[in-house]
DNA sequence: TTAGATTTCAAGGTTATCTTTATTGTACTA
DNA sequence: TAGTACAATAAAGATAACCTTGAAATCTAA
């Protein structure tokens, strides 16, 4: 999921940040209003969580540019003072829930879910780059609409690099992120290498060369 | 970089100090929470490695302390067991990412790298200057708006001239924070002269001169 | 339990990058 | 202005990162 977090609270920010992306979302922040609506304007969001006091303007406003723009946006309103005000009018403008500070990252978790769930938004378990697409529930990848025939690894790994496309994924990240805490791979990622080039394989027979060499850095997932 | 190790495991706390210090940092230990109360009251850190479960008291506390205290120090908690509570409550008290045991050093390395980073140029992504953008997040460089081919050392070195516009660095600074390791490399530095020339090549094909040679002191990153 | 699929290991080959070396060029100092 | 220290460049050599393959170990489903 690709989630924007306007919130002018750095450490707040940093942990909401830290937090989501540890589930495997893609995080972007903005720390004031202006930051805020440029992103807003020019990207497209599965999820907003939008503080309504940034410092140099109302998150309102972004929440009203937003619905304007008719973009299919979930937004979670977040709130430091404990007036209904602000909430009933974000929710008036179209936010999807509120959660008052301080509050629990656990809270605004299952908030978060419960937004994408309603299925509204990105919240549906599809996930698509170009002719790739992603079926997360019945964990299954199709590319031209043909089914990718994948192990359980290549589907783990091609699902890891779309949820985070364009970012450098170390080798070690990516063992993390497909062995869990597993200790003993201590020093030997070199069978990355074999996943990484049976997925290669499978996808270039179609064409996608989407899996790029960072050397010395890692892989990413982009297009030309 | 300064770092305290609170972790009540000694053979843990020996092979992350070993690790570190060959990348150039300085660390202590705290093998208890006592201890590291009274280390974090008195100096100041650029990093802590926190244990959450330390033999006589909890690591949260010594992060509430910090805190209160409103030390601007790098937290990394480190817990023991699978729940999410404890890592919650670190990210809601204020720490800035969190690792499980068993974990790889590498991996632990990797995150120390970008609290640290996130700390200079305040959680944003991109660095600017002028007419070059770099996008830490995927390690890409542009220039007018174009990809800039970099090698590994290229792309640091650039990214550390940039994260100091201005100020004169010298062959010996720059050695130590891209290679880390200044036992061997002690007196010969002459192939920083090869990295730079490099990336100068690279930057003045578009007319981008930014690289000032400082006779006899080092070099600087600066517009006209 | 067993056949088949998947994952990991190990080894050799390939290439990009880094370092060394050597030569030429440039800036400071006496 | 000459001499010296420092810096730039190019090209060769060394190294480390990556790719590929096949076989052994492990897992999975019938």
């Amino acid at each position: 999921m690709k989630i924007l977090i306007a919130e002018d609270e750095i450490d707040l920010q940093q942990s909401i940040a830290t937090y989501l992306e540890r589930d495997g979302n893609v995080c972007e922040v903005a720390s004031d209003y202006e930051d805020a609506a440029y992103k807003v304007d020019l990207y497209d969001y599965d999820l907003i969580l939008l503080d309504v006091n940034l410092v140099t303007g109302s998150g309102l406003d972004v929440l009203k540019q937003l619905k304007k723009d008719k973009k299919e946006t979930g937004v979670i309103i977040i709130s430091a003072n404990n007036s209904l005000d602000d909430k009933l009018d974000g929710l008036d403008l179209g936010a999807d829930d509120y959660i008052t500070k301080p509050f629990h990252l656990a809270e605004l978790n299952s908030r978060i879910k419960a937004v994408l769930r309603r299925g509204k938004y990105g919240g549906d378990d599809m996930i698509t780059f170009n002719e790739i697409k992603v079926d997360t529930k019945s964990r299954s990848a199709y590319i031209d609409g043909k089914v990718m025939s994948l192990t359980r690894k290549e589907y783990d790994l091609l699902v890891f690099f779309m949820t985070n496309q364009g970012r450098v994924l170390s080798k070690e990240i990516i063992a993390e992120h497909l062995w869990g805490d597993n200790s003993d791979l201590a020093d030997n990622f070199d069978f990355i290498y074999v996943h990484i080039n049976n997925l290669r394989k499978k996808m270039t027979a179609e064409g996608a060369k989407y899996i790029k060499t960072a050397y010395g850095s890692g892989y990413k997932f982009i297009a030309d």
